[in-house]
DNA sequence: ACCTGAACACCGTTCAAGT
DNA sequence: ACCTGAACACCGTTCAAGT
C-alpha cells in the first residue's frame, strides 16, 4: 500500500515534540513575528511557525477565522505549503491547541508538594484560566492524546495527584477523567463563541446578558420557579466563581471517597 | 433602522415553541419522511420539517454533513428557502439540538418524587444517553437559553431538584451549572467526532483505541506512572461507567454540601 | 525536502424575482 | 408569505511542477 518513497509526500502528523516542554507565546496579542520568510521569492516555514501563526489567528478571530488560506497569507506563502506540516485543518486545530497547553504545563510543573486536593484545584484553575483567555481552546484541548503530547502530559500530571489519594486504579481513572471533563466542559461552555448578534457588534456582550436576564424574569414564576430563584445570582455573576463552586463540589466528593477507602 | 415592513424578510429566530413539549423522532434512523412537498413544482416547508430534516442529516453524517444545500435537497427545494425559517447554519444547529432535547424532557417529566440526588442522577443519565446516541448534540445542546426553549426547561427541571436540597440560591445556581457542565462536557468529549483515520474507514474504532492503548504502554513508566497505573482500566473500559463514576463524585459532594447546611 | 500555481469541488449567504 | 435561480465571495484539498 505504501511505496517506500524516498520523499514521502506529507509526513502525516509526524512527532514534532521531543519531550521538552516548549513554551508558546503568551496570550496577549503579540505583534512580533519571530521569523519571516528567508528569501523574498520562496517562503520557508517550520512546524513551529505554522503553529504560532495559527495561534495568532485563533486569538484574533477564533476558530472560523483560521482558514488555511489566511494562515498561508500570514506566513507569506501559498496555501498548499501548510499541508507539508499538517495533514489538514483538523489536525492543525488539534496541534495548535496542544501547543498552547505547553503554557499550562509550564505553569503547573511544581505542583505535587501540597495537599493532593489543593494541587488538583491549582491545576484545574490554571487550565480554566487558559481556556477563558483563549475560548477556541475549549473545543480542541485535551481531546486526542495520540496527537497532543502536552495534553497527555497534563493528563499525567493530574492523574499523579489523584494517585496520591490512594484509591483503586479504576477510581483513580474515573476521578481523573471527571476532573478533566468538568474543566473542559465548563470552560468550553463559558468560552463559547458568542451569538452572531454580539460578534457582529449589533449588541454588546453585556447587553446580550442583560437581555437574557430580562427574558428570564419575564418567565411565568409558576412554571419556572428555579429560574426565578436564581436569576439575581445569575445577574452579574462571575464565571470564575461559578467554576470554582462546581469544582469544589467535585473535589469534596473526591476527598470523601479517599477518606472512605 | 428597521422599516416597519409588512413582509419582513427573515423572521429571525421567531419563537416557534408554544409551551408544549413537542416530540422529535427517535434516534433510530427512520427512513420515513413525514411530509413531502405539497406540489411538484414548488416546495413547501415548515420549521418542523426543516428541523427534522436537519436532525436526519446530523444523525447520518454529523455536523460537517449538515450543509444548507444538503438540507434543501432533502426537503426538495432550493437552498435559499431554508433561510426563511432560520437565520443561518449556526441557528439551525442550535434549534436542531434543542428540538431533539424534547425527547429528554419527555423522558424525565415524572422525576421529582424520589430522593433529589437520585432524581438528579436520573436526569443526568438520560441526557448522557441522548448525547452518546447523537454525538453531534455535544457541541450544541444546552448552550443558549434564548434560542433553545427545551434547554431552558431542562435547566429548570434540574434546578428544581437541586432546590429541594435547601441550599442558598448561589449554591443552587452553582450546583445546577456544575451538573449541566459536567454532563455536556463529558458527553461531548466521549461523543467527539473520531479522527479522520477512523471516519475514512482506514481504521476501525476498536483498532484506533487499541492503537492508543499500545502507545500508552510504550511510554516510559518513570515519566508516566499514572498512565501505566490506569492503562489496564482504560483498555476495554465502558464510557458509561466512567461517566457514572464521575457523576457520583459530583453528587456526593453535593449531598455533603446539603447535609452541612 | 519543501514550496508554488492553479485547479477541483465544494461551501454559506444574498437578492431580485416569482407565486 | 414563502419559494426559486442565480450569483458572490469564499472555502479545504490535491497535484503536477518547480527548486
Amino acid at each position: 500500500m505504501f511505496e517506500n518513497a524516498q520523499w514521502a509526500r506529507r509526513p502525516a502528523a509526524r512527532v514534532w515534540w521531543d519531550g521538552a516542554v516548549s513554551t508558546p507565546p503568551p496570550s496577549s496579542k503579540a505583534a512580533s513575528s519571530t521569523r519571516g520568510p528567508r528569501t523574498r521569492s520562496r517562503a520557508s516555514h517550520s512546524l513551529e511557525s505554522v503553529l504560532s501563526g495559527a495561534v495568532e489567528i485563533l486569538d484574533e478571530s477564533g476558530v472560523p477565522g483560521l482558514t488555511i488560506r489566511a494562515l498561508a497569507t500570514r506566513l507569506g506563502g501559498g496555501a498548499a505549503s501548510v499541508y507539508w506540516y499538517v495533514s489538514g485543518r483538523e489536525e492543525l486545530l488539534n496541534l495548535a491547541a496542544d501547543w498552547v497547553l505547553g503554557g499550562v504545563l509550564e505553569a503547573t510543573k511544581d505542583v505535587g508538594a501540597g495537599d493532593p486536593i489543593d494541587d488538583l484545584r491549582d491545576i484545574a484553575v490554571t487550565m480554566f484560566d487558559a481556556i477563558v483567555d483563549r475560548p477556541w481552546l475549549g473545543a480542541y484541548a485535551m481531546r486526542n492524546t495520540t496527537l497532543q503530547p502536552h495534553s497527555l502530559q497534563l493528563y499525567e500530571r493530574i492523574g499523579e495527584q489523584v494517585m496520591r489519594l490512594g484509591l483503586t486504579p479504576r477510581q483513580t481513572f474515573h476521578a481523573t477523567s471527571a476532573l478533566v471533563g468538568f474543566v473542559i466542559g465548563i470552560a468550553a461552555d463559558m468560552g463559547q463563541e458568542p451569538p452572531a448578534v454580539v460578534v457582529s457588534g449589533e449588541m454588546s456582550k453585556d447587553e446580550y446578558l442583560a437581555d437574557a436576564t430580562a427574558q428570564w424574569r419575564a418567565l411565568d414564576p409558576t412554571r419556572f420557579p428555579y429560574i426565578h430563584h436564581i436569576v439575581d445570582e445569575f445577574d452579574g455573576h462571575d464565571d470564575r466563581d461559578q467554576f470554582l463552586g462546581g469544582l469544589d463540589l467535585l473535589l469534596s466528593g473526591l476527598r470523601l471517597q479517599a477518606d472512605a477507602g
